[in-house]
DNA sequence: TCTTTATTGCAACAGTGTTGCATTTAAGGT
DNA sequence: ACCTTAAATGCAACACTGTTGCAATAAAGA
């Protein structure tokens, strides 16, 4: 589906930045920084992708997958509506390029996970991403 | 152990703002924010704070346990050396009071965990506190 | 095309992170 | 108790992110 096309499906206004956050972070296989997109959409006010960003967070589209040292990674979000984050993945910082990677996690890990009485259980680790793997 | 055995042990000058900062966090049982840590501690200058956390952080006396919306908490640390940081316990951020608590994971977890090909792996989630379950 | 409402860009301010530098303090030796 | 020296502190200063208000602009449906 096209990023247009999200939007729509979720009742939010086609603008050129919606489009353009979208299509940034479905392009992309690690979660990408605010500094990198406002890098990458500098024709853009920060305010407003600030504000991108937090109406496609409310909304459901992405979400914050990580955040260190001030620095926040921001992701596509596949099968989570705004009331059940249920991110059953975990979130790798590569040690090597830094970037963010989703990863998917074992039914053992997500068993004893569920076992746990709290909501939004969020598991980051260190590692080397799989691009930086097989490079 | 006193804040000042402690900071003796680890090659540490014993300064004022050392000894407020591990007494703080040694009294408290949830992690401490930054501006609470800096609203308790205003008689120092806010860079000395800050720079007083780097060194306690950097020499393993105490670590980032969550970190939020550009919100740090900072623990004690016990049994974890600068290299190796096996924080093997799980950041509880409570929905109703705010503050973040640490709490031990099962066994069963654990090994879960230690499956994974990753370093520095960290849990949090949200819910509520031990104090604010009993109150 | 018009109308309405949401979105944008800009200005502005707060909080945290970070560094440089001069002053002060801690710790060990005399 | 006093020096000496290296480390720690306080202050100024700047960068970046978060956040809000408001006027100008753009999107979507009639």
């Amino acid at each position: 589906m096209t990023s247009e096309e999200t939007l729509k499906q979720f009742n939010l206004r086609k603008t050129k930045i919606r489009v353009a956050v979208l299509d940034s972070l479905s392009q992309s296989a690690v979660a990408q920084s605010y500094s990198t997109l406002q890098n990458a959409l500098h024709d853009f006010d920060r305010t407003t992708l600030y504000r991108t960003l937090l109406t496609l967070t409310e909304h459901g589209l992405i979400h914050k997958a990580y955040e260190e040292n001030g620095e926040s990674f921001y992701a596509r979000c596949f099968g989570c509506s705004v009331s059940e984050h249920s991110h059953e993945h975990l979130h790798l910082k590569c040690s090597s390029c830094g970037g963010v990677e989703c990863i998917e996690i074992s039914d053992q890990l997500k068993s004893s996970l569920s076992q746990l009485p709290f909501q939004e259980i969020n598991i980051s680790a260190k590692g080397a991403c799989s691009a930086c793997l097989s490079a």
